[in-house]
DNA sequence: TTGTAGGCGTTATCAC
DNA sequence: GTGATAACGCCTACAA
């Protein structure tokens, strides 16, 4: 492999005057410069990262632990972060830890072994202890989507209790009593927070949902079967905590024979592409998630370079995308 | 940062024994082995994969490039790869690059300076004379997707052709002979060879697609509208090129008041898990996604180590999956 | 303006 | 069994 080295015989100088060109450093003459920068273009040379983080360099790499990106809720989100930070200088490694507790871990060891600079992590609820090691070492973790309790240097997380609220107080709003609840995973700590907002705004109205199905996995067949489950209790409404639960939920009442939102409104939560092109027209609440992963490669940036000349953003707000499986109930 | 030379005075021993513990390599004796390994435990310690790699190690780092991973097909892609990969040792930079030749180039002189060992891609059209450095050095680039001309050492490419072929002939044999054809992005190789295996189909019955609409992005509202126009030209049935295309068309009928599948027969290419949770639900070619995936990463693992131990799988075959979107045209 | 040399963390080679 | 040490590619004093 070419190195450094290399570039110097082939140029006939010393591998100072290259590293100089390479990085724009110190004193190099227009024609040694021009001799340099050819031989540099001829092989394609690029310096080793390796060698330069072993000398003390930062090494901008950063470690993005998401559950999946499978799902493109948060394939939006690994996209969105990747780009940002690829823009400001850093590769990133996008993994997919299933909610795992036991594949995080083993995605941390090979963090500290790579040396990222800094984390961007949604992790799985149970126990965070294995982000120990990075907060030993200084490293920053930003979390995202989900708290990390005491180890995330900085959250951009947005308020899911208020969006569990914002479902709940829109069908309460129109009208509705019997409301069932419906998502997934349970274990999800975003999940759990719309859930007890949910169920707040309900209480607030004294009211308790009709029926709660939580399952373990992000896909339509299993909210399929859980909005089975739901449906049986006869709500006049149903709130999905995901894009995704609200999607099944359609299909379920539809093999049912209910016509939404004559007969069941529906509600999700997210804003996925998905969302707009059901049929009928899923209304949502939705979080800008582009808008999200951009705010955390910032900040993780900050917390990395320690500049505080980049700007914190405050997080944007849940807005209600009101489409068409939502209207007010029959009277009975 | 902690050493290998921490480690060593922590364990009153030398570099040399530690290593030798890391590494399971030559001798060292119980007691000594059980200090040193304490001594890493309590650190946490992490050997430098820098260090390593510069020392003359494999990096055991490979650069997945796809035009993106917000969009379901490549999320899952994504996702797939990089989990066979990470359990063979591997490690991932996972980069979108909106199929552009420009980010492409960036991500491709980022994969050498890392000095990755491997690389999986699915390439935009224009040219691939940016993946040469690549091959120079001797680096093994497989193919997904979209071959890669002359630039790639394998290739996991399902027969897009034939998945033309066979959209056109399941329309064919319902009896339909007014068939529009629309998708995007109309770069991509693989749509462009699904476009032309589809005309063939319809050229053996001595037909032509009332209407070919092609679009620069995977998206539906743009599939929408591309929809729209092919439906002017009053076809009897539609072939989505992706099931993005085939879902936006069916909302484009939808809101023209026409009844899937009595007014208008849709079928997809992916099968994406939308595909089965829209309504109707959508009849398509499916391609095993995860397969794929799995596929290459072990390709890629044989190419890396010359291993010839691995097997070869063969590519698994494209199925129709019949589902609510086609039916025969109704008689004139 | 250019060149020489040391050291970053690791592993392999060689002595002890 | 164990411990020095050279070398990997790069950058940065420092010397010339």
């Amino acid at each position: 492999m070419a190195s450094i080295k290399t570039i110097a015989t082939l140029a006939q100088t010393s591998v100072a005057s290259v590293s100089r060109v390479l990085n724009n450093s110190g004193y190099v003459s227009a024609a040694l410069r021009a001799k340099i920068e050819s031989a540099i273009a001829q092989t394609n040379f690029q310096p080793s990262s390796d060698a330069r983080i072993l000398r003390g360099g930062k090494s901008h790499l950063v470690g993005i632990l998401l559950p999946s990106i499978d799902v493109q809720f948060f394939g939006i989100l690994a996209q969105s972060m990747e780009q940002a930070l690829f823009d400001l200088g850093y590769q990133s490694f996008i993994c997919s830890t299933a909610e795992s507790a036991a594949h995080e871990a083993r995605y941390v060891a090979m963090f500290l072994s790579r040396r990222v600079g800094g984390v961007i992590a949604a992790s799985a609820e149970a126990g965070a202890a294995h982000f120990a090691p990075l907060r030993a070492r200084g490293i920053p973790i930003v979390a995202i989507d989900r708290d990390l309790h005491g180890y995330a240097s900085d959250s951009i997380v947005i308020d899911h209790d208020l969006g569990g609220r914002m479902m709940a107080q829109h069908l309460l709003d129109l009208g509705h009593r019997k409301i069932a609840i419906l998502g997934a995973p349970q274990h999800s700590q975003s999940i759990k927070r719309r859930l007890a907002g949910a169920k707040a705004a309900l209480g607030q109205s004294g009211l308790q949902p009709v029926s709660v199905q939580l399952g373990m996995t992000h896909d339509f067949a299993q909210a399929y079967d859980l909005a089975r489950n739901a449906l049986a209790h006869r709500p006049t409404a149903l709130i999905g905590l995901t894009d995704i639960a609200a999607i099944g939920a359609i299909h379920a009442a539809h093999d049912l024979g209910l016509q939404i939102p004559r007969d069941l409104s529906i509600i999700g939560f997210d804003d996925i592409p998905s969302a707009a092109f059901v049929l009928p027209r899923l209304t949502t609440i939705a979080q800008p998630i582009r808008h999200l992963g951009h705010i955390a490669a910032q900040r993780l940036h900050r917390l990395i370079t320690s500049d505080p000349s980049v700007q914190m953003n405050a997080l944007p707000a849940l807005t209600l995308i009101q489409r068409d499986t939502t209207a007010p109930p029959i009277p009975a």
